[in-house]
DNA sequence: TGAATATATATGTATATACGTATATAATGA
DNA sequence: TCATTATATACGTATATACATATATATTCA
């Protein structure tokens, strides 16, 4: 039985999990592997508008997934954690986990 | 530039993610940890109306996270990939990292 | 100071999501 | 076969989310 201490980690689990659940947030965060990026740089690299990934950008922000550096006219994002990465990873085994099991039952349904 | 491959990739994770970003399916995985519940055990655990659990569950279960074995009333529910979990212990250790990272600057500006 | 460039935000709208309530389906045992 | 128990689903509604478009803010440089 959860009590409200548990509740509220939940809550928050979900909410940085929110934050990874959107593809375009994804290939952002995909994009700062190699380091920080301007946002110019992920408009031209998501070939998305500009809004879009500024809005994006501050929803990576608001929840504490990446922090900012201004030199000039630029502003450059960057992770604020590895293990963000590594979390990333993970999903994309799952992933991967998932489509063998699934090629599993279609070989065993055709052969 | 992300190729169309890459952004169904991306679609999918994102998607993986979304299954994740709801507490109350995040309690369901927390409480599939230990190995495989029935849906009252879980209706129990969670203290939530059965028909929320069971529309979490259709989810976990049309996303490839879990899956069930009936015995005689009873249908079992059991995560699919250990994976699962390990992506949510990374979860919460973003989480801490959060905390204290927070906790840094709280210091800071007192001391 | 004013134009140009980079970035952020506001607003309206369409779509997705979660919930409560009611009801359907499936298995058991009398 | 009928009542009971376990589980799943349908429907209406409230809220959240993402987008397009337009506009605001901040910095640089002439």
């Amino acid at each position: 039985m959860k009590n409200s201490y548990d509740i509220e980690l939940f809550r928050r689990k979900a909410e940085l999990c929110k934050t990874f659940s959107d593809p375009k947030r994804l290939m952002i965060i995909s994009e700062l592997r190699g380091g920080e990026k301007s946002v110019s740089d992920l408009v031209v690299a998501l070939q998305v508008p500009q809004a879009v990934v500024s809005r994006h950008l501050a929803i990576l922000r608001n929840r504490g997934v990446v922090v900012t550096r201004r030199d000039g006219v630029n502003i450059y994002y960057r992770l604020v954690d590895f293990k963000i990465i590594e979390a990333c990873d993970i999903i994309h085994e799952i992933l991967l986990d998932q489509a063998a099991r699934n090629r599993e039952i279609a070989e065993r349904l055709i052969v």
